[in-house]
DNA sequence: TCAGCGGGTTCCTTTTTGGAACTAACTTTT
DNA sequence: AAAAGTTAGTTCCAAAAAGGAACCCGCTGA
C-alpha cells in the first residue's frame, strides 16, 4: 500500500491520517491554533522548506481544514485560517500534548498547558465516558472494528 | 529543521510527533492495539514494505513504545506488545478515530467503534476538564505555550 | 529606480520509500 | 534425506519526497 491510497481505507485511523498523518501538518497544525496565519510565519517558525510548506498549506486546503481568504489585493495575499473541520482536531492535537507531557518530557517541564476561552482557568483534559461521565483509561475500553474481530485483549499483560 | 531534530524541541507537539509522527508509525500501533504481535502480520495487514517496519519496530522500541519480547528459541522470534507508555497513547488514537468519523467519513459508516472492557457495553469517548467535570468543546479551551505568548483567539471567525 | 516584502516556484542534491529478491535458522512434510 | 514452509529480517535498485538555496513576480514606499 502507498501512502496516497490511506485515504481510500475503511478504517478510521487510515483515514485520518490521510489527511493528518504526514510529517510536517500537525506542526502547521498547531502553528494554526496558536493564531499563525501566513505563509512567512509558518515558514520562520518551523524552518520548514518553502516547497513543502506550500505543498502542505494546499493539501489541508484541500482537504478541507484550512481556508484561504484574501486579506489584501494588489498583489492578491491570502492567509491561511482554520475551518470547523480544522478546529474540530483541537482535541487531538490536546491528547497528543497530553501524552508527550507525560512520557515524553522536556527536562524542564510541559511546554505547553491549557485554559479556558471563557475564563483563563486551567483545564485539565481528560477522556470520560459521554454516557456515563466516567473517565476513560487505556484499560477500561478498546477500539472493536465491525468487520475486523482480531482485536485481542492482551498487550504486555499477556 | 530536519525531521529528526524534533525530539529536542520543547513543544510537546514537537516531541510527541517525534516519536509516533511517521507515516507509517500511527497505523503500526493502531494494529498493536487490535492485538497484533508479529513482524509478518504487520506486514501483511499494513502492506508496508519490510525494511521499513523493521525500521518503525525497531524506533518503537528505542522510543520505549513497544517491547520486545521472546517468544521462542531455535529460531530466536520475538513478538512486538505496547508498553505502558504505547498503551497511554490509546486517546491520542480515539480522538483520532471521532474526528475522523465525524469529519471524513467513510461512505459505508464508520468503521471504529468503542466498547468497555469490563461490561462489553458501547463507549462513546469525549474530552472533559477534570476539574469541573465539563466536556470540552474546541471553542471552550485553547493551548498556551509559556515562552510562546502570539496565540491570538481567532481564527477563522477573525 | 532601488530596496524590501510576501508568497511562492525552480533547480539540484540527499534521504526516504516502494518493490522485489535473497538470507538465515530452524520445523514439518514427503 | 530432501524439499517445502515459517518467521524475521536484509540487500539492492528505482522512484518519490525532502532539504537547501536561489530566483521570480507584483507590488509598496523612500
Amino acid at each position: 500500500m502507498r501512502w496516497d491510497e490511506l485515504k481510500d481505507e475503511t478504517c478510521p485511523v487510515a483515514r485520518g491520517l490521510a489527511v493528518i498523518g504526514d510529517r510536517w501538518t500537525m506542526l502547521v497544525l498547531r502553528d494554526c491554533f496558536h493564531g499563525v496565519r501566513r505563509f512567512e510565519d509558518f515558514q520562520k517558525r518551523l524552518g520548514i522548506t518553502r516547497h513543502v510548506l506550500a505543498d502542505r498549506l494546499r493539501k489541508l486546503e484541500e482537504a478541507g481544514v484550512l481556508k484561504r481568504r484574501l486579506y489584501q489585493d494588489r498583489p492578491p495575499r491570502h492567509e491561511y485560517l482554520l475551518t470547523e473541520k480544522g478546529l474540530a482536531l483541537n482535541p487531538v492535537l490536546t491528547t497528543l500534548v497530553h501524552w508527550a507531557n507525560e512520557w515524553a518530557p522536556h527536562p524542564d517541564g510541559p511546554g505547553m498547558t491549557f485554559i479556558s476561552s471563557e475564563t483563563g482557568e486551567p483545564v485539565e483534559p481528560i477522556l470520560t465516558d459521554a454516557r456515563t461521565g466516567e473517565p476513560l483509561t487505556h484499560r477500561s475500553f478498546r477500539a472493536t472494528a465491525p468487520a475486523l474481530h482480531a482485536a485481542k485483549d492482551e498487550t504486555e499483560r499477556g
